[in-house]
DNA sequence: GTATTCAAGGTAAACGATTACCTTGCCCGC
DNA sequence: GCGGGCAAGGTAATCGTTTACCTTGAATAC
């Protein structure tokens, strides 16, 4: 095992009071000669307080906890890179946990997370409404990112894009190219207010018809971008395609194209999150990009700035930008 | 806060003694009723006991860290991946930790990681010689992955594919289709048993002259891919370029086509990893799959198995596979 | 000369579990 | 009727820190 503070207030004829004092700069009435010399034991040593114990004690930990879908899906490092780099920055770790989206892996994730006292959490895409009275309860630090979740008066903070606004817009740039049909394939969500509902808006918009025959939603992988083209142009005829993410739409061009049809002459395709991937798919994809790396950075200050400053939690909506690329 | 095993012992009219033992099994002297009581009054505060506090009084955490360079690198969610599904069905967590591939965070790391008092770690792709020997004196479990380092007698686990000889067969796939002057571009890395040793083999073997010229050597990056087939490029001609991964593969493929070469017809271009996208490239791109998400499961595996059960650490080469699509 | 103050540092009780060892009462054998 | 054994459970030390409060000696005030 490694030396312990103990040890240390031995080797320097002190005692862990004095060391820890020293450690934690509380050393008003610590004299420069023992500072020093219990400074230069510790440097010798390369003595590093044990931080969980020093967790028990003072009840924060300076870690917080991720909680994400799957990691696998090239949205989530993005974020998990920018929570990461300002919470090392402010001196706090990030452990992660997959749900795969299941319910009752969000459950354990939580109260796994809770057993080792995190001080507090970040959800990304995920906080289950059915969890979400039981979870306030909990009163711990929360943000949620990319999740369109009430926050008011919860406590909880929020980054997000409009996505709704993003998908309304590259819509709409798609009835702008000539579009007169055009499908939609998504994941399946619950709330009016999301991706599916900038789409049915932008379509209202330009008096176009909504089709059940041309939306296809499960979920935010290159699989059901495949199935959503295989199964809608397997009765209908569309110009377009609007997807509800990258994924999605990777799949969806590597399928037609598959069917012998070209993008763009023949069908037009939209994604939304500008993956990293987005620009080196062929042809390179237009999307609208939602700035991951920077929603990470975002919740992670706010969360830690409340945890550490009790600076209060807030709603902060991020910026999306149309990538114009070569599928429109 | 949540509640305490106290208090629920309070509420049992047991002491915190009967609890615990009745939580971790060591139960032979409870009776049924009080066994009962016990469990029924967990189940209804959903009492979780704190694991730091057990850490830190029993010295394991049943937690491991992953040490990595960049998580935003496509190979590395599904190592990571990997490592956390075995890990959660085994009871354990993992801390991840980007050390960007520099000393001075791969050290922080580890003494960060050793502060929490993880059990054991994973190393994918660091370690690094210059800490390697001060790191052997902590005596801390560790496994490495996708890494070359000399384990042997120093009881460190290891995970790996014969990259060497799966750069080798890749590039004599391309010698095979007839390519006469074939570039390298790739990360710089020390060691010759490595990627660029394989393609030296490949080469000689195939009577073709080693040139430098017509190598380039920087990070595992889209950016090296670019600047590489531009600098090379500018000056040479070749007919063929082994890429040192995918992410090389993807920023060269984009170069060579931005100079107006098609791809296979002008050059034919391969990578090594077989990330998710690589199939998604245009054309798809040929390439040596490294089963990531196994690697990271084989190296779960053996860590834990080695912290729970004293079971010996060894090195597992785990098999390549050449990817045949359309590059080449 | 006594009271007060202050610098410098020590003491010991927490934090929430685990666990080696003890206690108590009951039963049983002889 | 006494010792042994066992079932059932309690006591208290411990893990490595932090921190509220105490101690000590010297300086200063009056």
């Amino acid at each position: 095992m490694s030396i312990t503070m103990k040890q240390i207030a031995d080797l320097a004829q002190v005692s862990t009071a004095t060391v820890s004092k020293i450690i934690n700069g509380r050393d008003e009435h610590i004299s420069q000669a023992t500072r020093e010399k219990v400074l230069s034991i510790i440097e010798e040593n390369s003595f590093q307080p044990n931080t969980v114990a020093k967790g028990l004690r003072v009840k924060k930990t300076n870690t917080i906890g991720f909680v994400l879908p799957d990691i696998t899906n090239p949205f989530f490092p993005e974020i998990a890179r920018g929570i990461e780099d300002v919470a090392t920055a402010m001196g706090f770790a990030v452990v992660f946990c997959n749900t795969d989206n299941e319910a009752k892996r969000e459950q354990s994730c939580v109260s796994f997370l809770q057993s080792k006292m995190v001080d507090g959490l970040i959800f990304t895409r995920s906080l289950r409404k059915s969890f979400f009275d039981n979870y306030l309860s909990m009163n711990i630090p929360t943000v949620v990112v990319d999740r369109d979740v009430d926050t008011a008066g919860s406590g909880i903070g929020k980054i997000y894009v409009d996505t709704r606004a993003a998908v309304f817009d590259i819509t709409k740039l798609l009835v702008g190219k000539g579009c007169k049909r055009i499908a939609f394939i998504s994941a399946m969500s619950t709330s009016q207010t999301d991706r599916y509902g900038g789409y049915c808006r932008a379509l209202e918009e330009s008096g176009m018809p909504l089709d059940e025959a041309i939306v296809y939603r499960e979920f935010y992988s290159v699989e059901t971008g495949i199935k959503g083209v295989e199964t809608i142009l397997a009765t209908q005829q569309v110009d377009g395609i609007v997807c509800g993410n990258d994924l999605i739409a990777a799949g969806a061009m590597q399928a037609v194209r598959q069917m012998g049809l070209s993008i763009p002459s023949d069908i037009r395709i939209v994604g939304v999150d500008n993956i990293y991937f987005s620009k080196f798919l062929y042809p390179p994809l237009t999307t609208v990009e939602q700035p991951a790396y920077e929603m990470g950075m975002a919740a992670a200050r706010m969360l830690i700035n409340n945890i550490l400053y009790k600076e209060p939690m807030f709603e902060q909506k991020l910026d999306y930008r149309l990538i114009l690329r070569e599928t429109v």
